[in-house]
DNA sequence: TCAAAAGTGTTTTTAGTACACCCATGG
DNA sequence: CCATGGGTGTACTAAAAACACTTTTGA
């Protein structure tokens, strides 16, 4: 009942930190935002992005925070993934976390570089190298978060709108559709995806503008803003194997 | 950066809870378990069961705990629904609190009591009305909670096989239909339903079993069990209104 | 023999897939 | 004038929805 709840003055202190899974997609891939620890433990080791949380800060206020410190990026959505509290996944002391899932547009257009304006401990790695534990060696359990991030990004492109905050303002549908392919790493129909998002009404609106066609050419390419729909009905599937 | 992180021991201690949104199925709704508060604050209102996180004690441990300490109730699913920690969510001190979804079988059978094993102080409350502000004061921030939680388990019947974690061991496609029915508050077409069910491999297995028919006759129903199958593809889609 | 619930069959409608083909641009 | 990517048309296939109908039970 509810009479065991002691009153908080009694109770143990818990650390407790946010740590941001921040995706993006560069060179044709799914990428993810990483640093390097400065300071023991895991000194030297990739981390995620993370901090703890102050006294009379929100848990979305702390994760804002902490990626703008830390990485200087401002996502295009920003959500809660989940909290991880095993006893000993911080070798200190008792430590839970928060983990945070953000997209953000890609930093340098589609095929740009790896990202300039990042601080020199942090890094863009693409998630296949960063989730495989013989080349990439991640601190506490953040493999495991990051595993959690990168397949509810997955699934969360089938059936919301949320592939649009990968693109910057606005986008042709080639970009939203190498958004997918690079996600999923499954290549897609171009004229059925187009008309499946067309027909999907509010997940893009079309601004009337034209983009440049790329260096070899090509016909110039309709702009389109992100709509107002969240969830897509019916959505946007993947092939799963 | 990292950097930015201190040691845990200059910090400022947050008290850590969890709380559980329990749904079942009963008079053909979907109902929530709420208790009575005995203490201040919100001494007297009906809220979500929970309680402390201990020192050596995991979340989802926690959360097993509680809910058997409190209510009795053995899920037949829990998971992570989520966590809240807006300062001033509680008025005695900053506590951050991991919430919790769980799916428990109908207590007393289709059509059956309202659960007579609970203790006084916990009732099953039809979400309908335990989200109606005028008539049910949740206390804390448990109305978004049990929003949020009511808005996952819904959304997790469409693409999951979990309508099964509502189920008995051992039930008809019948009362599986029951649950999609009084989760979405919509009526489904049984032969349509039987069909889908029947064709997604892994969602049931029939055990051979024939269910003895209702006091009004019908054909005696087969008996299945939750198969092996956790994510449905395709889904069973609900008719978004 | 009637009502009620289980289960089968069949038609209609809708949505997804594959792929041929035309359009506008840069080299 | 050819390669490249944008965009349209259309035939084929698979799945969902609607609903008529048969089966087996209790009263």
């Amino acid at each position: 009942m509810a009479s065991t709840r002691r009153r908080p003055s009694d109770l143990p202190a818990l650390g407790v930190t946010v740590d941001a899974v921040v995706l993006t997609i560069a060179q044709g891939a799914l990428q993810a935002l990483l640093v390097q620890r400065p300071t023991p433990p895991f000194e030297g080791a990739w981390a995620l992005p993370g901090g703890f949380v102050n006294e009379a800060e929100g848990l979305d206020e702390a994760a804002w925070r902490v990626l703008d410190e830390e990485t200087g990026t401002r996502p295009g959505h920003l959500e809660q993934l989940g909290t991880y509290g095993e006893p000993g996944r911080d070798p200190r002391s008792r430590v839970i976390t928060v983990a945070y899932l953000a997209f953000v547009p890609e930093l340098g257009g589609v095929g740009g570089d790896d990202g300039g304006e990042l601080a020199a401990t942090a890094a863009l790695v693409p998630v296949r190298r960063a989730l495989d534990r013989r080349r990439t060696a991640l601190a506490f359990d953040h493999h495991r978060i990051l595993t959690d991030g990168v397949e509810r990004a997955r699934s969360k492109l089938e059936y919301t709108s949320l592939a649009t905050a990968f693109c910057p303002k606005q986008f042709t549908l080639s970009q939203l559709r190498a958004v997918y392919e690079a996600a999923w790493d499954q290549s897609i129909d171009a004229p059925n995806f187009r008309r499946k998002v067309l027909a999907t009404s509010g997940f893009v609106t079309p601004t009337g503008r034209l983009a440049a066609p790329g260096p070899e050419g090509g016909k110039p390419a309709q702009l389109y803003r992100a709509g107002r729909a969240v969830h897509l009905q019916p959505p946007v599937y993947r092939h799963h194997v």
